[in-house]
Formats: structure tokens, sequence, C-alpha cells
DNA sequence: CACGTTCATGAAACCGGTTACATTTCCGTA
DNA sequence: TACGGAAATGTAACCGGTTTCATGAACGTG
């Protein structure tokens, strides 16, 4: 490997001269930073990151850590991130907490020494982990997690907001209303079922188990579809849930909006193209 | 910050005791390893990811490196890539060469010391910058790149050929076949507009112009219906465009496919979710 | 009890950059 | 020509880990 030093000899000059030189700093003579320059391009010489991230204490990069890199919605995340990261000459270090707890710990602990600041999405996310897999001089913003105390910058979708709102449009059209609830260890699921729940205010519940997957969407939508007293509608905790769901009804002739009417959560980009259209 | 030397310190050991334990090295008496794990704990001790790739020279990441993270062709990517490496207990360094070959290059050389092996698909690659901005004892793998050379490991997926079949399966349905082309700087779009010319052997083409996005597609559709003959079969160089142009269809009434066949390239997931669908 | 071997531990070098500080060179002025 | 201050350059410390090598402790054996 071609080290700074190497450049250095070959320039004829000092390291911290072709330091200065290759980070165009102001105080060097355009002949020996021509010198070094023209030395590194010989040599290939590519700067060692990690080397460079340890002296300056700064590695340009932000760390992204989801739940999940599967679906629509992730990767929208993924690529606005990176759309404002690149704006800002910043790298993007991608990782997933798909597993267990101990996993997501470890994933965040590795981001120390890696990254300038955090993203962090993740359902295992509590204070207590924070404080023991962060440097709490870590830049970190929290997105849909149950902690909202001040030490983090947090925002978050309105689970509970959005869901009764939903399920308030669905009941003006009359008709029990049926939900497809999320993982149900999920604080995001726990928060639309809730919606779900209060919107109904006092009439009954029918709640199907779901996961979040395209798949247990299609396998509520084919149980809907066996029962004596169809609902008039559903609301799926997810977009994705509720595509499945649709495929079901389809497959099956039960034709939507005008049998039963079927409503998602997040408005992933290609629920627009889904023909019968959610609600 | 809390350093290794804090946490030996406080465990009563010398650093590379400490180290040792802190890694589960066998050489280190169980009294001792205790000592600092609980140190090390209390502290808070998170390990300083850059020193320890700059003294290991590994950095258990994998670099990915896309034209776009748009679409859904490259989040699958992704996921598939985020998939093996924590399989293997890997980090994504995730970038993109969305702008131009400098800043392209310039991704490529901040991989140097932060990655242990790339996966690198841009249109802008060449020998010659792969050579300038690549540490050639990095492993590395070129997808749908025109590198096709011993040093780099590589593969493709086969535009030309798969353009052709598409092309001779809607032949088979009769009439003139249209082509939405992809980007004219493109490699893969420039492989399969050849495909496409190739298997029509001599009846006329009908190229409209188009960038891979879905509002393109939208537009060629809008033009294909301002046609006085209106072609039987539309081949879209990718997916995306095909769907902009069913919707354009869609809107104006036209049957897919009895008036027209739509047929995209990629076979992106959603592809399998549209109404009327793609061939 | 003396000795040799194994095992745990510590001091210090090392990874490849950056940068504080000391030193030299350059230039303009008296 | 001598001098002073600014600009360029070099030396070496530093970032925070890991690892080599030397040293000391523990242990088994004759």
């Amino acid at each position: 490997m071609v080290t700074i030093r190497d450049v250095a000899r070959e320039a004829g000059v000092s390291v911290a001269s072709a330091s200065r030189s290759l980070n165009g700093l102001a105080n060097v003579r355009p002949a020996t930073r021509d010198r070094v320059l023209d030395a590194a391009r010989r040599l290939r010489f590519l700067p060692h990151s990690a080397a460079r991230i340890l002296s300056t204490r700064r590695s340009d990069t932000i760390g992204v850590m989801l739940p999940d890199l599967h679906g629509e919605f992730f990767s929208e995340i993924i690529r606005g991130a990176d759309l404002a990261a690149r704006s800002r000459g910043l790298h993007l270090l991608v990782s997933t907490s798909h597993g267990d707890a101990a996993e997501a710990g470890a994933a965040m602990r590795s981001m120390s020494g890696r990254v300038d600041g955090l993203l962090l999405m993740s359902p295992y996310v509590d204070e207590e982990m924070l404080a023991e897999n962060l440097a709490e001089t870590l830049p970190t913003v929290l997105i849909n997690t149950r902690v909202s105390g001040r030490p983090y910058a947090s925002f978050c979708v309105d689970n509970h907001g959005g869901a009764m709102a939903v399920v308030r449009h669905l009941a003006a059209h009359g008709g029990p209303i049926a939900h497809i609830a999320g993982p149900a260890n999920n604080f995001e699921s726990q928060e639309r079922l809730r919606g779900y729940r209060e919107a109904l205010e006092g009439a009954e519940e029918l709640v199907l188990p779901g996961d979040f997957t395209e798949e247990s969407g299609y396998r509520a939508g084919l149980r809907l579809l066996e029962m004596n007293e169809r609902p008039r509608a559903v609301f799926a905790a997810n977009d994705t849930m509720a595509i499945g769901c649709l495929l079901a009804l389809e497959e099956k002739g039960v034709r939507v909006p005008s049998d039963i009417a079927v409503a998602g959560f997040d408005d992933i980009p290609i629920a627009r193209l889904i023909r019968p259209s959610l609600t």
C-alpha cells in the first residue's frame, strides 16, 4: 500500500508538506504543491480513510439504522438520506437491526468512530439501550420510536391519530370495519391498533393478525372471505399488507371498493399504481 | 471520550490485557478478563472503529456503489447485499455515483481504508478510472459495466439478449413494435436498443426517447396515442418507464394488452402488482 | 528444592494520516 | 549588507486501537 510517506519521499518533501498539499491548504508553495500532487498521481496514492478519521476525528459519514431494508418505505428513507448527505459531501453507512435487541445494540456500537451522526429507527430502542450503546456525544435523530425524551432529537409519525382518521373515514361508508394488525410487539402496530379501537367508538372490533408483510395481508384477506358476515371495510396496519389483502380479494372476485373498501397506512409510492386503488 | 487506556487504568491492568479481554482472546486469566469487562461497562466504553480498522487493517465492511438509489431495482440490490453482509457479520457502506464521473471517482477513492471489498455498479466505470481510483488490492465485483477484463470479477445482465427475446415475443403477436429507450449515454440502454433493432429484422423501427423514469415513460405513452398508426406493442427499456406508459394508455382508455401490449425490462417486484399487467 | 516449560502480563512499536511547534527560507526595508 | 517579520517547511507528537516481544509468575517434574 502507498502511504503519504511514500509520496513525501518521492516528492522530496516532508510528510507535513505532503499532507498540506494533498489537502489544498494555503501555506505551501505552488511548486512544492505540484511536485507532491505529481508524485501522488504517479504512485496512485489513495489516502487511508480510517487513518484520516482517527486523526481528524471526523468521518464525514452519517449512519442510518433501519429495522429492515425490505419494501419501499425504507427504500424511500435511504434515498432521502442519501440525497441530503451527498449534497453536503457526506457518506452513508447503512445498517439494519433486523434480528433481536442484542444484534441491534452491536450494530449501534459499531457506529462509534465511523460516523459523525446517526439516524436511528428501531423497534428495540429505549433509553437504557441508547445510553449503553451510543456515545452521548454522537448527534442522533430518532425516528418513530417510543423514546421522546429531551436528550435526543426525534420525530414520529402520528400512528394513533392517523389510524383514527382512516377508520373514521371508512366508518362514514357504514358497516363493520376489520383491522389487519402489525406485529404485536411493535410500537407502531400498537399505536395504530389503539387508534383503530378508539375510532370504533364501541362498534364491534375485528382484528386479524399480521406482520407487515404482503403475505400476511393476503392470508388475512382469505380469512375475511371465509366469514359469514364480511366487513364492509378493512384497515390494514400498513400498505404492504393492504396490497396483499387486495390481491386475495381480487382473486376471489370481490369488487373493491364497492363490496369491500381497503385502506392502508404509509402511503408508499407504489400504492398509487395499484388497481383497484387503495383508499 | 472513553478510550481503552481509561478502561485499563480503571481495571488496574495494561492496555494490552484490556484489549485482549475485550476481544475475547484466550490467553488472559478469567479474573482479569472480568475486571476489564466490568470497568468497560462502568465507563460505558465504546471502541473507536477507525482506530481498530487502522491497526487491524480490516473494516468488516463492504462498500456498495450504485448509480442511484431510486426505484425498486436498486432497493432490491441493497437489500440482497445487506442480507449477505449481515449473515457474515459485515457492515454496508452505501454510496451513489449520481452526478458525474468526477463525483463517482471521488466516492470510489473515499472507499479506501473504509471497506474490505466493493460492489460496484456505475455507468462511469472504465479500466482507466478503476485503476486511478481503486487500490488494486481491493476485492471488487463489477455489476453491469462494459468492463469485462480479467483483473476484475464482474457479472452482467444480458441486456442485448434479453431485449431480443422480449421483442421477438411481442413480434409473434404481429404489428409494429415501438421502443421507449433509456438514456442515450447509458451502456445498458444502448445494449437494449441494439437488441430491439436486431430483433426487428428489418421491420420498421420506432424509437421514443426516455430516461428510465416513470415520467418519461408516461410522456412516451402520450406520444404514442397521438400517432396516426399506433403500434401494436411497446417495449420499454425498463419496467419503470413501462409503468409510466401504461398509466398514460390507461388514462386515455386504451386497453392493454388487447389494443397495445406493453413490455418492460428488469422485473422489479411491483411489476407483479400492476393491472393491467406487463408482458 | 532446582529446573524447565507454559502461561499471563506489560512496555512499546505500529497502523497512516494530521497538526502543533520549531526551524529555516524568503523578502522588503533601513 | 544587515536585519526583522512573514511564509514555507520539517520534526515529532498524537489520534485509539492491536500486537510483538520481553519479562515475570505459576506450575509440573525429577
